[in-house]
DNA sequence: AATTTCATGTAATTCGTTACATGATTCC
DNA sequence: GGAATCATGTAACGAATTACATGAAATT
């Protein structure tokens, strides 16, 4: 899991440990990101496996601060020093094509990618290094799980309901419509994915159902239904509010 | 955390291990529950902390099966043996005064209750068993914590902008919009609290703010800002759909 | 010069899972 | 009488955390 984390990150770029954190933390893991604890040991792990390897140089072209003038072999001496080891002691590294190759196996082994929120999410995050059909089984998959989910609720809720106190079931209702509106959500990314999809040669022989909402999939009414707009991803930029 | 949890469940009502695991899973744990691996080490740890026993008998009076005529001790025999057992080998729990204590203990430490969702929402199902003071704490922290995790999220997702692809960014748009709405959604509960907050004889000395919603702390703007009205927590009833 | 931030790592511990092993009871 | 479900438990393992330990570079 960690794992797959990091090598999509250093697919895209070169990183050392501490940044590698620092992106963990924004993009994908939901509190507080990893701790060094178990990040770099799996960097460790990756370095042994060869799917990642430190980088000579960094980066940034890090600058070694030469000191004036020292001719020949001190220099090289002192340059040898930090070769493996960036401007500040930093370990920058890299993806290598075993770790591409890895990073592949990671992303496609569905075990318990719809049934776990951090799976899911990781892989979403990754989903552009995915074919149209894994894509597609990725979003089905979980939102045929949290439909599931949803209707076990609704009926202990419905069961339960005297015994459960207010704030329980506050809770519950809440957990519901959060769960209600994440199906919404993947049924407007599954439609853009649809209607992206490549135009098969074969003809109309694969046509799986027009996909967007089944009410009776529901088993329940009162939902708002909301159909979802076959509006192709999101393609609104965030209000530039801040400064500079 | 799982101690809490059998704690507070015990409490309303003696219960065996697998039921204990089949309520666990409806109200608390998000994804399918705890398991047995854990579960009835949790049961024994808690059994030699003197924190539960078993009971003698079981709640429902499980009607032994008398084959019959058989005499005196032949009898007491047989029924000796199911004592500690129940009717099926189960063995009911029920929580002990040193449980009751351990309980408030582990509802009152709050160390991470705002960051961790699962610990939030157990603590937040026995909300009731808290005092108003604790109460409205708990859900002040979680709303302080989402509301600064909201910020950074934010922040990060307009830096990194031009670097994220399609699917990232619906899925930290998404991300932000559920945490905008479990913002609103403790803000109706906040003000609930409020609303039924004993009234201080102390006069107007400690009015603390008047509660919901300072667009300010937002430090943005374009946001569904939706006042929470002071509706005391919720008292609509799940349509009752179902039969009998 | 002192403090904060950056940067990397190890060791012990926590919390949970999966897989295994066992057996009773109910339903068909 | 055989399968499904109920019911309890153990052992091996996994993934991550916290606490500890260290030190260089930037900032004040």
């Amino acid at each position: 899991m960690l794992e797959l984390a990091i090598l999509g990150l250093l697919k895209q770029q070169e990183l050392h440990g501490y940044e590698l954190k620092k992106r963990l933390a924004e993009t994908f893991v939901s509190g507080g990101g990893v701790s060094f604890g178990s990040l770099y040991p799996a960097l460790s792990r990756l370095e042994a496996a060869g799917a990642v390897r430190v980088i000579e140089g960094g980066g940034e072209p890090d600058a070694i601060p030469m000191t004036g003038a020292l001719t020949g072999e001190l220099a090289a001496f002192r340059a040898r020093k930090p070769v493996t080891r960036g401007s500040r002691g930093k370990k920058v590294y890299g993806i290598t094509p075993r770790g591409e190759q890895l990073f592949e196996e990671l992303l496609a082994a569905d075990s318990g990618t719809s049934d776990d929120e951090r799976a899911f999410n990781l892989r979403l995050a990754f989903a552009r290094f995915l074919p149209h059909e894994a894509r597609l089984g990725l979003l089905e998959r979980r939102r045929a799980y949290l439909l599931e989910r949803l209707g076990r609720t609704r009926h202990a809720v419905r069961n339960g309901w005297e015994r459960l106190d207010a704030y329980t079931r506050s809770l519950l209702e809440h957990g519901n419509e959060t769960t209600e509106r994440d199906i919404s959500w993947l049924d407007r990314l599954i439609a853009g994915e649809r209607a992206q999809a490549p135009a098969r040669p074969e003809g109309p022989a694969a046509v799986v159902s027009t996909t967007t909402f089944h009410p009776d999939q529901w088993m329940d009414s009162d939902i708002p239904t909301m159909p979802a707009p076959p509006e192709v991803l999101s393609a609104r930029r965030p209000q530039q509010g801040g400064k500079t």
